[in-house]
DNA sequence: CCCAGCACGC
DNA sequence: GACGTACGTGCTGGGT
């Protein structure tokens, strides 16, 4: 039998979408289907606790259905004009970037083919390999060794380049146009509910989660993301939600307080590592702190602290024996976690969602390391994802009785887009604030930052 | 059709 | 002594 919709997960590829169903009249109340629930149940079966006042296949994953077939539903309008532009320049730019590596190579050759490329700089050019990590096929030529690389020789600059604009045009400006549905002019992703193991969305065909943001030209093309005439996009994110996720976890006094201080969560941190007054903390110290909040819950070591810093292997060591001291209940709860996981071979979220840990008890030390990691992290990725999908089942509920025609559009991890009527833009932005900070008590707030604009590059 | 290598997001 | 930061999607190249 045919699926009749692929928000369970893209398993037997190319299913049905959402708006390949408004385009067959086929009824997007598929969550009321019977089959469709045993479906679900099926995958968060294993999951749901105990405790009947409370379970995540009722509460969350159930209610969720619907929220994300009418987001996928209503879709996202897309700038053409703007990101056709952007692709001829691109175009251009790229031909320019290859002509001249041609020259230094003194040969041509596939600039996007690694392999090639290998040749031409490591045997042709004698770019040094000193220090650089080796993939299964020779040395790698990605971004953090081109890094190494760099002013070894001009055609460094070249490579780093290329593959930024190459990557922004075939994964987004080729791609997005043609995605656009032609009955609704608007694109429409897919949410799949139940594809990864935390308990986070993923979203293909196209995915938006993950449009560029980090560099100007890839804010660029976030800015062709617009809406209707008439309306504003909202964006709502959570701010350090995983670290207030694990300061509530871990019951860490210092944290709490700081986070309930409203402070600099990472100036604090640098602030107590070095003994200094939280105003004489200089960026250096802020950077390297940031780095380890950032880094503690995904079980960053210290090989991997000094990597992202300018740390040495031993000092990044101390660095993070300082870290843990510090925040003795974050160590606790870090212990507790693995410890848990050795003993029950799955660990869970606030909200009693599992994930099952195979390789916990390997004897080999390298997978068991892996899986500590995951146990680590999982939770806490995970009880943000249960609170933010918590929210917006709560926003899909009452937003219609704040602004008719506003509607939630898209979910980032921590971040919402929500396209509304110039008129409501206050009023809703309140609303969602207000919904998304409120929805579970930890114990630190939990702060929304929230932004409109006219598009989704350009919120303030 | 599948894997490797790479790069985008959180 | 060498290495090892979680979770995803999707592109191109290159081999079967």
């Amino acid at each position: 039998m045919q699926p009749i919709t692929d928000l369970i997960g893209p398993k037997g590829k190319k299913q049905l979408s959402m708006a390949d169903i408004e385009i067959n009249k086929v009824s997007p109340y598929a969550c009321e289907d019977a089959d469709y629930t045993w479906r679900l149940y099926k995958v968060f079966y294993d999951r749901i606790h105990e405790d009947k006042m409370f379970n995540l296949l009722k509460d969350i994953e159930m209610p969720l259905v619907k929220v994300l077939a009418n987001m996928e539903l209503t879709g996202i309008k897309i700038d053409t004009k703007l990101l056709n532009s952007m692709n001829k320049d691109l175009t251009k730019r790229i031909k320019l970037i290859e002509k001249k590596m041609y020259k230094m190579a003194g040969e041509e050759f596939n600039v996007a083919s690694p392999k090639q490329l290998k040749v031409i700089l490591f045997e042709k050019l004698n770019v040094s390999t000193a220090g650089l990590k080796k993939t299964k096929t020779g040395f790698s030529t990605d971004a953090a060794q081109l890094e190494k690389m760099k002013g070894l020789h001009p055609i460094i600059d070249l490579i780093s380049d290329f593959r930024e604009y190459s990557k922004l045009k075939n994964t987004y400006l080729d791609a997005l146009p043609e995605l656009i549905n032609p009955k609704t002019g608007r694109v429409h992703t897919s949410y799949n509910q139940a594809v990864t193991a935390t308990g986070r969305l993923s979203s293909s065909e196209p995915n938006l989660q993950n449009i560029p943001i980090r560099t100007d030209l890839g804010r660029e093309i976030r800015k062709g993301f617009i809406t209707r005439p008439g309306y504003k996009l909202i964006g709502a994110d959570y701010s350090q939600v995983e670290l207030r996720i694990i300061s509530s976890l871990a019951s860490d006094p210092k944290m709490i307080v700081s986070f309930q201080k409203g402070e600099d969560i990472h100036k604090r941190t640098a602030a107590e590592i070095h003994g200094v007054d939280i105003k004489d903390v200089t960026f250096e110290q802020r950077y390297q702190a940031k780095a380890i909040n950032f880094g503690i819950i995904y079980g960053l070591g210290s090989t991997g602290l000094a990597k992202s810093t300018d740390l040495t292997r031993t000092e990044a060591k101390k660095f993070i024996d300082n870290y843990l001291e510090l925040y003795k209940e974050i160590k606790k709860y870090l212990d507790h976690t693995k410890e848990f996981a050795h003993e029950n071979g799955y660990v869970e979220t606030l909200f009693k969602r599992r994930r099952y840990l195979p390789d916990i008890n390997s004897r080999i030390p390298f997978m068991q390391a892996a899986a500590e990691r995951t146990a680590i992290n999982m939770p806490v990725q995970g009880t943000a994802a249960d609170i933010m999908k918590m929210a917006m089942i709560k926003i899909w509920e009452d937003l219609p009785s704040i602004s008719p025609k506003a509607r939630l559009l898209l979910q980032v991890h921590d971040e919402v887009v929500v396209e509304a009527p110039d008129a409501d833009i206050k009023k809703v932005t309140k609303f969602i604030k207000d919904t998304m900070e409120n929805i579970y008590k930890l114990k630190v707030p939990i702060k929304v930052d929230i932004e409109s604009g006219n598009n989704w590059g350009d919120l303030k």
